[in-house]
DNA sequence: CTGAAAGCGCTTACAG
DNA sequence: CTGAAAGCGCTTACAG
């Protein structure tokens, strides 16, 4: 039989209530009490049932998603894995609230982190933009002893708990591998096509891609960044317009998101041959894309695990438990029509 | 505040005892006091906390896993993956126990999953071996309302209630497309290496390997099988001839495991140029090849994974739960030296 | 067929 | 500084 605290409160020669003090770090307990109950778990190897404990205590966590209003089928995606998770909640004592804000605005995200710190929720998840007002809060909150988590963009240098997302350079690394290995070592050009510049995570892909490009395959060249602004129709156009000059396009890194207008793009022009593509984040027009062959693969980040993964760290730092790392590391899914889930 | 039993009782003018049977479909109660109960939990919108249940009855979980005394890399993770599982399964109301048996022996399986239908535990996982006997037992534990759970190798058209594992068809084209994108449709020929033709992971993959080379790349031909029988020695015997007598081996897929030996053979063999080669299963000795271009890519089912998913369906299926299918789907890892984890 | 009471392992006022 | 008692939401003998 696993050891309760009636059997430590049995042992020490105490009661219950000094055994849970104990056990909780609560004041107001004499030192050689403590050290008699602490003797007698030791003792015992006994390890507390979480849940028994949220039962008495009728703890739920309540968590807050902070996500931006953003109209693309990957953040579309992601809003609708954590509304999944708020649908779910209730059968976990969780209880998790969504909080829109606009995107690419670190004050509408620092002035909601604000309002958290004095609403003191069991922990914050965001999808975090890369400035120093937001790493200030990010502080704050974790002075304050509310675990953080970044969700999809990490807050690089801070003291978040935990990020939940990919490694964008490693991911920009194997775009440029698969291109390369796919072009063969041919003389050719390679267009990119990104949403900003200004984004840290579209930048280290590209960083990643650069790098790999110039470290083994010395003969594929990149023209100068197309940037989108992860918009379709303007990147429909930036690409119809790259292909119209540059006939010799041998290739597309899509880094960002806007892949509808490229798919358009693709779709409408007829050069020669097709350009070898490679976008980022599987949605339903980059599946559709990959089937018909007019993407030939697609990196992708998993939201749904994104999110499973943002609350249980949540979870384990609120109740200052450790995590699964392997668990909760997020991986590049590579998906080729062949391996389409 | 949630309803609780205690909500329905009042309502439904019963006692606590009344509503559990109720609830629990426990017979012995009147179809009108029936009736009044049901109805209170309707009307209330009641939904149980599993956990207080699980408390009152002190329930825990005990789930065996079936695995082979297999000595290649794979299997030992796999292992350790479920050792892990049973150090932190405490903490969860379940109790893991492993029972080991010989490899490749249907009887043996067989013969361990007819004690358990005695023992009746909560949940069964195994690496299937498919075979008729097992498919028969497996259908008396499922009729004894045992969930099954096969694990990295399936029973298919059996009773099993799920199956953590990749999908091994669409592994087998996966590395069949990538193969003949690097090879970029010149004229080649490729050497595939299997553990052996009676395993069904290994024929599939194999099937799917030549079907999408079949079909999108008519200039790729394959060489007969060889068989290593996940043995390293023979493994390295068998590619190192095949290398000597073809000195056009362009690529080299290596479907099973025993990929020491493959490794050495690559690493001793100096023709005039280095084969593309595609292997399963990211261990430490792929993981090292991949970084020494020794191995070009390697597709990987996550042990962690199949491990975690397995015990978090036997307890949905122990509690009638339904599982989140897009958590439980084991997806096929590819991993260039770029995205390695 | 139905109910009162005790208990699962922990926590929380409250009293002393 | 310490303890007795009640309670979290559910289940289980036991009695009737």
């Amino acid at each position: 039989m696993k050891p309760t605290v009636h059997d430590i409160a049995k042992i020490a020669g105490v009661s219950l209530a000094t055994v849970d003090r104990v056990l909780n770090g609560r004041p107001g307990v004499r030192s050689v009490t403590r050290g008699k109950v602490e003797d007698a778990i030791t003792s015992l190897g006994y390890v507390r049932d979480l849940a028994a404990a949220n039962l008495a205590k009728s703890r739920t966590y309540s968590f807050v998603f902070i996500l931006p209003a953003n109209d693309n089928s990957f953040m579309i995606g992601l809003h609708e894995e954590v509304r999944g998770a708020v649908v779910r909640s209730s059968a976990e004592r969780t209880v998790i609230r969504i909080i829109d804000v606009p995107p690419f605005d670190p004050g509408a995200l620092v002035a909601v982190l604000e309002t958290l710190l004095a609403e003191r929720p069991a922990g914050v998840a965001f999808v975090a933009i890369d400035a120093p007002e937001v790493r200030a809060v990010a502080r704050r909150l974790t002075e304050a002893g509310i675990p953080i988590v970044t969700l999809v963009s990490d807050l690089p240098d801070s003291s978040r708990d935990h990020y939940a997302g990919i490694d964008n350079i490693a991911a920009g690394r194997t775009a440029g591998s698969l291109m390369g290995r796919f072009l063969s070592g041919r003389e050719s050009t390679v267009a990119v096509l990104a949403g900003s510049m200004l984004v840290r995570d579209h930048r280290e892909r590209l960083e990643g891609f650069s790098t790999a490009i110039a470290q083994a395959y010395p003969n594929v060249h990149i023209l100068p960044v197309l940037e989108g602004r992860d918009d379709p129709g303007l990147s429909e156009t930036m690409v119809a317009e790259a292909l119209r000059r540059n006939a010799d396009i041998a290739g597309i890194y899509s880094l960002g998101a806007g892949n509808r207008g490229l798919i358009r793009a693709l779709q409408k022009a007829h050069g020669p041959r097709r350009p070898l593509v490679i976008a980022h984040e599987l949605t339903a027009s980059t599946r559709a894309a990959l089937s018909d062959g007019v993407i030939d693969a697609v990196l992708n980040q998993d939201a749904g695990h994104e999110v499973r993964s943002a609350i249980r760290v949540l979870k384990a730092k609120a109740d200052g438990l450790p995590v699964l790392a392997a668990q909760e590391r997020i991986r590049i899914d590579i998906f080729l029509k062949d391996n389409l889930p």
